[in-house]
DNA sequence: CTGAAAGCGCTTACAG
DNA sequence: CTGAAAGCGCTTACAG
């Protein structure tokens, strides 16, 4: 079965190799019997059809590219299983690259996809990376960015992280929580910005009495815990805490837990993402679920119209999900 | 940029299109200037092979297949990560697919890599898997399968399962343990029939003069949950569990905590994996540790020699190591 | 409904 | 060192 090709299935059968393509491929003006004296030489040869070959005259590839900048962790797997899901319903394959943040690995990854993949999926959630990215792009290369700022006539998919920061400040207020202090991510990255912009406009409206209170972080336990420590010092101390992701929050809990705080009884706290480890800890870590396998569907679904050539647009942002537990509780309570 | 090929590098630097191919794959058979012309011509044109067209004539892909029963959570997530970072150190890419453990799929997910792939990373943890994707595979496709059962001439890595549990049990029976439950894998896996004969291995060596205690799970937290209560209602009851991996220990453990038992006060627990959520938990998990990524790693680096044609057997298996957090905490004494 | 032939964009002996 | 040409294994107008 090492090297059977078309030709071998066109001997058997007797017939052309048009024919045998033809057949194959299900166009209809086959007679029944000719098809099926091909698929039986097909089967009995254990045929399978040369991928480059067909993908270099039929110009298509069935398989879709997909650029992340890594591959590690709950979020690139949980997108990646999404992407994987609809690309297997349509019977496309799935060509996936990282590039670690470097720009030239970025590039180089982009590249590589040409007459390899019918679309893309990227995502640079990083400012500028988009820019570089589009750059880097065979403009006539279909592709949907994922999370990405979003730009005149490029079709991004994303999740609703100003709605979810918003949501979380009027949970957190609910709770009878004033002074709220916020940990915000990276600077320069998409996500980040907006739970920040969500944040402040929430603080703005429903607290128009106190100022904002923000510290910066990375996104990493080690910054949420660094904030953490640094907010022990402060006086007086924040009722409660809203980072902008989960990591960051574990870490900020660490840091209480070490300076015998109790959450929320002593300090409330929040988070953003539902990692699975927010549902573990203790107290409950309260936060904004964010459904990443949906995000990558959503993402492979506008692809594949596109593709197709259907003129479909980006979509409105993926709806976030508060999600309650302990670590939210009433200012002053005592602990679950 | 949108269809440059390599005709027009051609045309622009004035040579002939076998030329261009040389210069640009580096063929050392080239004038230095006319070198030059041709690299400057496919910079000015941004111009990239077309990837098909490429594998097509040149048998090569540069890409590597990896097929996997799912592409869901920290598992695969690492070890593709693992393969991912030796695979761009050799600048190659990677097709994924996975098949949800339907047979067919992982049939089709098998063939569909014909003239896509210079080789294949499979993952068939399940009985019967490997021997049925044996079958499937094109005989000539280099190959290296992950996790699986040994076989004659078919090269394999693999983690220490045996060496782990060993190792486990002689931790807990140096912690003063004796009655010692193993709440073991599914049937039918490879790897949790491996930690089994471990733990049986060990009990005998160890404590002769005790039976081995063992439970059926199925790898996942509500069957370590179910044997937990089941383990509750033994009288006596076992001084330790041992489960075969780290979600079935955590399912234990929360088991405990809603009847009120201490860990590792009342009742020792220990895993297998080193999944994240171990170190998160209180107690902490005392469990195995495995290098996932390094497993993937190692996989991708033998599925390359062997692709070089470098008759590279099988490498022995990874080892583990012994992670040593409260849960397993010696019998009697109060929890941390 | 079927076949002969061109062509997809490259690489690689083969000459020179 | 360079070019003309064959060939990789398919698909797809074009005839008939």
């Amino acid at each position: 079965m090492a090297n059977v090709t078309i030709k071998d299935v066109a001997r058997m059968a007797q017939v052309s190799v048009a024919t045998v393509s033809r057949a194959l491929n299900g166009h209809g003006n086959v007679a029944a019997p000719v098809r099926a004296r091909v698929l039986a030489a097909a089967r009995e040869l254990r045929y399978t059809p040369h991928a480059a070959a067909r993908s270099l005259s039929s110009r298509r590839t069935q398989t879709i590219g997909v650029v992340l900048p890594d591959l590690y962790g709950e979020f690139f797997s949980e997108l990646i299983r999404g992407i994987d899901q609809v690309a297997r319903e349509h019977g496309l394959h799935l060509l996936v690259s990282s590039y670690h943040g470097d720009p030239d690995e970025q590039s180089a990854a982009l590249g590589a996809m040409r007459g390899r993949v019918d679309g893309l999926l990227a995502m640079a959630p990083y400012v500028g990376g988009s820019e570089a990215m589009r750059a880097d792009l065979d403009a006539a290369l279909p592709r949907v960015l994922i999370n990405s700022r979003p730009a005149a006539d490029e079709p991004v998919v994303g999740v609703d992280n100003y709605g979810g920061a918003v949501a979380m400040v009027g949970h957190l207020v609910g709770q009878g929580h004033r002074r709220i202090a916020f940990l915000s991510g990276p600077e320069d990255n998409f996500d980040a910005h907006e739970r920040l912009r969500g944040y402040r406009d929430a603080i703005a409206r429903l607290l128009p009495q106190s100022q904002p209170w923000e510290l910066r972080g990375e996104f990493d336990e080690a910054s949420g815990h660094r904030a953490g420590q640094a907010l022990l010092a402060a006086a007086p101390r924040p009722d409660a805490v809203f980072a902008a992701n989960d990591m960051m929050a574990l870490g900020c809990m660490f840091a209480f837990a070490q300076a015998g705080l109790r959450v929320p009884a002593d300090i409330a706290v929040a988070g953003f993402d539902d990692i699975p480890l927010a549902g573990y800890v203790h107290p409950g870590l309260t936060t904004i679920r964010v459904n990443i396998a949906e995000l990558g569907a959503r993402a492979a679904r506008l692809l594949i119209a596109r593709i197709a050539g259907e003129a479909a647009g980006g979509s409105s942002p993926l709806a976030t999900e508060l999600i309650v537990r302990a670590s939210s509780g009433a200012r002053g309570a005592s602990p679950s």
